[in-house]
DNA sequence: TTGACATTTTGACAATCATCGAAATGAAAA
DNA sequence: TTTTCATTTCGATGATTGTCAAAATGTCAA
């Protein structure tokens, strides 16, 4: 949509940034809703340092932008996406949607809200 | 086709051997004609042992098969390719087949015959 | 059987990567 | 302003990767 011929080097860039469990699990949370990095972070249960390089990764693709709210960063699907990126994710969320993981993910979402969210020892910190 | 589940660690291999350039133009030669090892080599114009671990990546993620055939092994995507292999493979030769790399890359095709090879200096060796 | 040669395996190396903890940054709330 | 806290950046570490050269394997042909 956006750009009209991406480059070999981008196309791979975007194939390399779904090759990554982590990353996928990211990817479909934010299919379904816009998320900030601390939300992502407490469903993931990885360090948020880990969580936001991911974030970064996938931004740079082209996956995902970032919006500021308050005192978070939404990020969430690009609306403008490439006819290109659109293709890969369409093969990402038809293939990957019934694993058991992802799924598992997906029902703590409402879980995961930033207001509720008290995590213990997250980066050591807490996050509230 | 194939099988029915792929687990999540298999769907990230098949992910992660797409991303990488000299597997996508291997992939694209295949989609052309099956060709084996030393033609490959003399395409890509990179050591044979990288060719042949290049082939060893995509076979184990189910996108080639090889075949014996006299002296040679000749390799070619699979008949009974998985869907999700297939509709990745989709993908990629839907968006990468203007790349001037690739094009350049089936030029070469008809000229890499196995009888015609003399290959100066590919891992020090002939190849005919 | 021996020699030629296509292919794979092994070992080495530099580069990239996923991860963490700590420190830095930046913005909102007290 | 100072404190709080969400996020990013930095530095370190162990693991993986793409590549080559050399050695090993296997097979056809003389």
């Amino acid at each position: 949509m956006s750009k009209r011929f991406l480059s070999m080097r981008k196309k791979i860039e975007v194939l390399k940034a779904v090759s990554e469990p982590n990353r996928i699990r990211i990817l479909m949370l934010l299919m379904k809703k816009p998320l900030c990095v601390c939300e992502i972070t407490s469903i993931l249960g990885l360090n948020t340092s880990t969580i936001s390089s991911h974030l970064s990764v996938l931004k740079n693709a082209g996956f995902i932008i970032d919006e500021k709210e308050g005192k978070w960063i939404n990020y969430k699907i690009c609306d403008e996406i490439d006819d290109y990126n659109s293709a890969v994710l369409d093969v990402i969320s038809k293939y990957f949607s019934n694993e058991p993981q992802l799924i598992k993910d997906l029902a703590e979402i409402e879980n995961a809200n930033r207001y509720n969210l008290i995590q213990i020892e997250t980066n050591g910190k807490r996050c509230k």
